[in-house]
DNA sequence: TCAAAAGTGTTATCATTACACCCATGG
DNA sequence: CCATGGGTGTAATGATAACACTTTTGA
């Protein structure tokens, strides 16, 4: 079978740049490693060629359920790839998604056009095919930027989680040795998006609170916030 | 001539929201009608077909060229568009970008596959072809955030401005009625991004005095700013 | 009673907001 | 001398940063 067109079409694939986090606070990145040219050996990014009827967003879950066996993350379009010589194959533009995950709630299982898949931590990587570690590093400028402004992490934690343990996901997050404890409770509680639901037990020190993230708050915060925005006018931050 | 290949290809296009500010203080955007089905005669966004040697970005400043006659403008990706079904001719993948401009120093004309080109205000758009109304929408909030963390704005004014126009100039792009001028200027003069560069001649008020811009100021100013997040962290911002 | 981690008090400094007021110019 | 924008003073309030300190638990 093949397919004619008036006008020659690049090949539009996706790639996906999965950030995994576990209880060691080590930031990762998943990879596969190519069964096939090009690059055959090479770790890359799971990915793959876009199907016709299918969403580019589906497209990236499909390639990446099926290259590792994750599923269920929700993920975001990062940016779209398309420099001519990308790919040694010829023309290839490829719409780059991301995600941060739990690490240990996805469990990881090589298939069909991967060798191998694992996790990497992001100081570790291995030489990547094609333009990927391009599209990491556009990754990794993205999240950290993110975390400026989007309560990434609730999803990462324990429905109920210790302030420590926030914390620590965002000191590995920023790649930051130690934030002020003081200031971040403070900082995180001030928000009131955070419900007190108990006590840690069973543990050698005083037992730390544990809190569950209140979404209705939080999004009502964000409503807040943008109105604040608007009334008060530029605020160049970066 | 034709092109064939062995696995079936979405077509690629790119899209352009340009944004226009000029002394009246409205926000445009410029449009195209249509020439060719489908959606002749409908107004759209700039845009068509990625060659296949050139890079995306190149490709949207071609069409932008071609299409309106303006060049010469920084575009920034915004988001990649590729919902089957967006185009009635079948499976197409659109990339998008935008840009603001100063609409006085680029001049429109129509040509080619467009009848008209024209700037229409934002809250007066018309019906637009495609998903293009989506599109603009998207590039509306993109806009919107973008102006708090950069000095978006300072290519749109002449060289030399007062901060009566730069404060104009940002109610214009939030959409709202009035800053605070005594609070609007210290914010911005705090930052340390402003040369003074004279005063205003010839007024029948106060003369005003003219700023320019420091562009190795701010980019130091960036680098200072990141490292200070990196440093305390978090900071839900929204 | 000690180690380990949780959690609090406090203070100096800076940023933000809100409002009222003064200034320089051409007509 | 007045209308028109340009531009400033100030004070209350809130946010941030830094540092040292107290508390609670199991072993």
């Amino acid at each position: 079978m093949s397919y004619t067109y008036e006008y020659p079409r690049p090949a539009l694939t996706v790639d996906c740049v999965i950030f995994g986090l576990d209880e060691s606070s080590k930031l990762k990145i998943l990879l596969i490693q190519r069964a096939l040219e090009p690059f055959k050996g090479a770790w890359a990014l799971p990915g793959g060629f876009v199907d016709m009827e299918e969403d580019l967003e589906e497209a990236a879950l499909r390639e990446l359920r099926e290259e590792t066996g994750v599923k269920d993350v929700f993920i975001e379009q990062l940016f779209t790839f398309g420099k001519p010589g990308r790919d040694p194959r010829g023309r290839v533009v490829s719409v780059a998604y991301y995600a941060l995950v739990n690490l240990s709630e996805h469990p990881v299982q090589a298939a069909s056009d991967a060798d191998h898949v694992e996790w990497f931590e992001l100081d570790e990587l291995p030489r990547l095919a094609f333009d990927h570690d391009q599209i990491v590093q556009v990754a990794v400028n993205r999240l950290r930027s993110k975390v400026r402004y989007q309560p990434i992490g609730f999803e990462l934690l324990p429905e109920n989680f210790t302030l420590s343990q926030l914390q620590k996901l965002y000191e590995t997050v920023l790649g930051v040795k130690q934030l002020n404890k003081r200031n971040f409770r403070t900082r995180i509680l001030k928000m009131g998006v955070l419900n007190e639901v108990g006590k840690q037990e069973g543990v050698a020190h005083r037992p730390a609170v544990l809190y569950r993230f209140d979404k209705a708050k939080y999004e009502q915060l964000v409503q807040e916030r943008y109105e604040n925005l608007i009334r008060r006018g530029v605020d160049f931050e970066v």
